[in-house]
DNA sequence: CTCCCATACAAGTAGATACTTACATATCGA
DNA sequence: TCGATATGTAAGTATCTACTTGTATGGGAG
């Protein structure tokens, strides 16, 4: 019976030398989760999600590898608690734009590609960890959902516009202006500096271009 | 000198069990290479790059793991190889459209938006070899030159139209839509057989609407 | 003061996978 | 038929990298 006892504690108390959600932070512990972060979106951004090793972000926040799994289960919870805050960030950004009705359908869709361009060179790590990163359900999730802001922002604003467009139209061309998106800003992503405003111009013409004539093609198609 | 010359002779003709360029092959072995290229375009097909092993690619041939390396010196020079063949083969096809140069522009946009969707389609493996693989110098140029041939089909085909347009200004346009097309090729590779049509119809549009106005805008942008 | 536990790390382990070695067999020219 | 060489493989090795273990330290609640 006392080994029976003993084993239950040995159980439910082990000395936990491995990561915890349960486990209660100090101000240092969340300073350093903190620094974890900051340190794996720099490594991310410099190296792209897989060539970036946990060793390498730990090295980067100038902790050892051990202090790393503290605070984090693995890697791919790491790419997913900035895959998810960055996509709620953005899709925020976007929800934000023309919330009171006033641009027309030119100047909103230009404001959401603005948006979405000026966020992808603010963070030039979210685009390795939404296209490389496997990543856990819930920060799928919120991928998922930013997609889908972007997407019902322009469907919107086409049956704004066009109020005989069936919704599943709306959305098939919001989801294509997207692809035409992300087109680019793969190329914007590794552009100098120099061809920079000349590629943003293009984005927002490639996409406009494609949208315009949905407003005014025969209501029949 | 004995001792030398026997160091010659043994480093001049070590038993050969790895991978030589200049080995002398027979019908068996160009069939064998042939088997294991074909594999191996099947696995990356069905795997993609990343996720498909040197292993599966022997399985994927049913020969061993060291047959393999008889032919290839690495798993990139297996990529790096179908990738050259076909970059080649979809360059040639490309620089065969309207080689008489009979259809309008329209038309024969649409011919090359046609073929290159054809080509990706009929060799789903190439995606993930241009997209994910590292490829050796060489295949990394067929590569390029194949994106070149893209750019410069429709870089003609605008100038034919506006000859006051600038060669850059037209590569520029060219490289826009390059940029469109993979953009949209993305999803198209993923899609289900039922969505693929709508979304063939969306690259012409997508691509065609971007470049129509560049043929009718202000020649002094 | 003191005990608990969060923090920290040196020095590992585990598992995956690209690639090799040592050796056996098939083919073919002379 | 025989030797040279191409083809083939079982059973590895080497290395990389995500992740752990055992142990030491420090700060805060009681």
């Amino acid at each position: 019976m006392q080994v029976f006892t003993y084993m239950i504690s040995f159980c439910e108390n082990p000395p936990v030398t491995v990561f915890d959600p349960n486990r209660k932070r100090n101000a240092r512990g969340e300073q350093r989760q903190q620094a974890l972060l900051r340190a794996a979106a720099a490594a991310f951004g410099r190296l792209g999600y897989h060539q970036t090793t946990t060793n390498a972000i730990a090295t980067e926040a100038c902790v050892s590898p051990a202090t790393l799994y503290q605070f984090f289960p693995n890697k791919e919870a790491i790419a997913s608690e900035l895959a998810s805050m960055y996509a709620r960030e953005m899709a925020e950004a976007e929800r934000a734009i023309d919330s009171d009705g006033v641009l027309s359908f030119v100047e909103a869709v230009a404001e959401l590609i603005d948006v979405c361009m000026s966020f992808n060179r603010k963070r030039p790590e979210f685009h390795t960890l939404v296209v490389d990163a496997p990543l856990s359900p819930s920060a799928r999730a919120d991928k998922q959902t930013l997609g889908q802001v972007f997407v019902d922002f322009i469907a919107v604003r086409l049956r704004r516009e066009r109020p005989d467009l069936s919704r599943f139209e709306a959305a098939h061309h919001g989801q294509v202006a997207l692809m035409i998106f992300r087109g680019i800003l793969d190329e914007l992503t590794v552009a100098s500096a120099h061809a920079r405003p000349r590629l943003e111009l293009a984005m927002r013409n490639a996409i406009l271009r494609y949208l315009m004539p949905v407003l005014t093609e025969s209501p029949r198609k």
